[in-house]
RNA sequence: GGGAAGAUACCAGAGCGGUCAAAUGGGGCAGACUGUAAAUCUGUUGGCUAAGCCUACGGUGGUUCGAAUCCACCUCUUCCCA
């Protein structure tokens, strides 16, 4: 299976222009992908992009990773845009050495091999510029006409709200092609791939290198990732779900794989893992058999977990979510070690109690409300007690319980629980 | 500029001067069921020292034994006509 039908199949090919196919059967080709350092970690949006040039490198072609220092300050006006924040120097090279930290996991950036991956920065290139040589050099090939045409440009200026955009976000198409014209001058980079939001910027790049150089340049575009429920893919409640095990722990980026619903997990699958069409088609008849075993969920949670964190971290969120969601016991909480605990339950809301008040032993609503300040107020405590959602240590309590140093874990904590989901951690110091 | 209607809890939206912490729906939270899902059913959804008390129906005053409800003024919103 080559590179092109491997996507097909992935259902990760949206549109390419004619003749990419023919190019990338004839040769070894460079090929790029570009990605916004707007932050100091990617998040698992940007993973699409990623999975499609690793799937490239298999293929034994040479990814590029494009890091936009430059065109990340202008702002795409393919889709919303909001005003960018100018990021310094500083920042970008930061955020690009985290973000290569992470690509490092997915692409081979250090063989020696002929396509070994390679990671750019267009404000290299990009900066020293001038305005006079950009529009004479680059802005003489592209007619007003044409830019105009884009679908990104005429939603804004005769769409139905009419926002209008400022020359800035007109030019972002031509300073996008710059950097096709300049990869492929600097690197023979032959095509360019994105979101199918990015088909009429990469175009633009084709042009622009048709026009100035003569030559061909290629476009290939993914569709956009959705959810079966039409929310935003990648988002849960609290933000981006990021690679960064420090902005997202490898504990909630095992959860947020495995409560996909079927058919999302059926298409993540497929775009995420580096699975074979085989075991891939071999787990969904066995997903279809036994769906409350959630196999497809649980595969594609580990795989990703184990490439993008460890092993050892995937192990953990495991026997995490076993803990927390399994019919676990007061027993089976003694047996994990405190440590795994707090990473655990990193995140959720924590107080510290002196052993002093537990030794006096403490009635479980004032445990809950004033002492620790979970509950913002007793009658709230009431209610959940009545209605039988809170447990201590797993174990479901009533009004009466008191807390003493007997609840206490390895003299260390006591887990505290509204329902099944909302956990309170109690540090005895 | 002239006229009309309105402002109630997270949102929408009821509310004879006492029995209104305020109907109903949505949302939220929890329980059952389940697959850590969806759907469904049930409970709950101001605070407290809890059969009691306190604070709340845009703001400020007033009438009254008693006001979300009546009156005056103020602020804001919506609609209609110029």
């Amino acid at each position: 299976m080559n590179f092109i039908e491997n996507l097909k199949w992935r259902g990760m090919l949206h549109d390419m222009m004619p003749g990419t196919e023919e190019q990338l059967n004839k040769e070894m080709t460079t090929a790029y992908v570009g990605i916004d350092p707007t932050a100091d970690s990617l998040h698992i949006g940007h993973l699409v992009g990623v999975m499609m040039l690793k799937h490239l490198q298999e293929a034994g072609h040479r990814p590029i990773v494009l890091i936009g220092g430059a065109t990340g300050m202008i702002g795409d006006p393919s889709g919303k845009s909001l005003e960018r924040n100018l990021l310094d120097e500083e920042a970008i090279k930061h955020n690009m050495a985290c973000i290569k930290k992470q690509l490092e996991k997915f692409l081979d950036f250090d063989s020696d091999a002929p396509n070994a991956a390679i990671m750019v920065n267009n404000y290299d290139w990009m900066k020293d510029f001038s305005f006079l040589s950009f529009i004479r050099d680059i802005g003489k090939h592209i007619t007003v006409n044409y830019m105009m045409s884009k679908d990104s440009v005429k939603k804004r200026i005769a769409g139905e709200d009419r926002e209008g955009m400022s020359f800035t976000e007109f030019s972002y198409q031509l300073v996008q092609g710059t950097d096709f014209l300049h990869l492929y001058q600097a690197y023979d980079c032959k095509l360019q791939m994105g979101g199918s939001d990015q088909w009429g910027n990469i175009t633009t790049g084709s042009e622009l290198i048709k026009r100035k150089l003569g030559k061909e340049a290629f476009a290939l575009t993914c569709p956009l990732i959705t959810k079966a429920d039409g929310g935003k893919f990648g988002k849960t409640e609290s933000g981006n779900v990021w690679l960064d095990p420090e902005k997202t722990s490898p504990y909630k980026f095992y959860q947020f794989w495995l409560n996909c619903s079927d058919t999302d997990a059926e298409k993540y699958i497929k775009i995420f893992t580096l699975l074979d069409p085989e075991r891939i088609t071999d787990l969904i008849t066995q997903h279809n058999e036994a769906p409350h075993l959630r196999l497809l969920q649980k595969e594609l949670a580990k795989e990703l977990t184990i490439r993008v964190h460890s092993q050892e971290d995937y192990d953990a969120a495991v026997e995490a979510s076993t803990l927390l969601f399994g019919n676990s016991t007061t027993d089976n909480l003694k047996h994990v070690p405190f440590e795994m605990l707090l990473s655990v339950f990193e995140g959720v809301p924590q107080a510290s109690v002196s052993a002093e008040i537990l030794k006096q032993g403490i009635g479980i609503v004032d445990f809950l409300s004033e002492t620790t300040g979970f509950f913002p107020s007793k009658g709230e405590v009431r209610r959940s007690l009545k209605e039988n959602a809170i447990s201590i240590n797993k174990q479901k309590v009533d009004e009466n319980y008191t807390i003493t140093s007997n609840d206490v874990i390895d003299d260390k904590l006591i887990l505290a629980q509204k329902g099944k989901k909302n956990y309170y951690l109690v540090l005895i110091g």
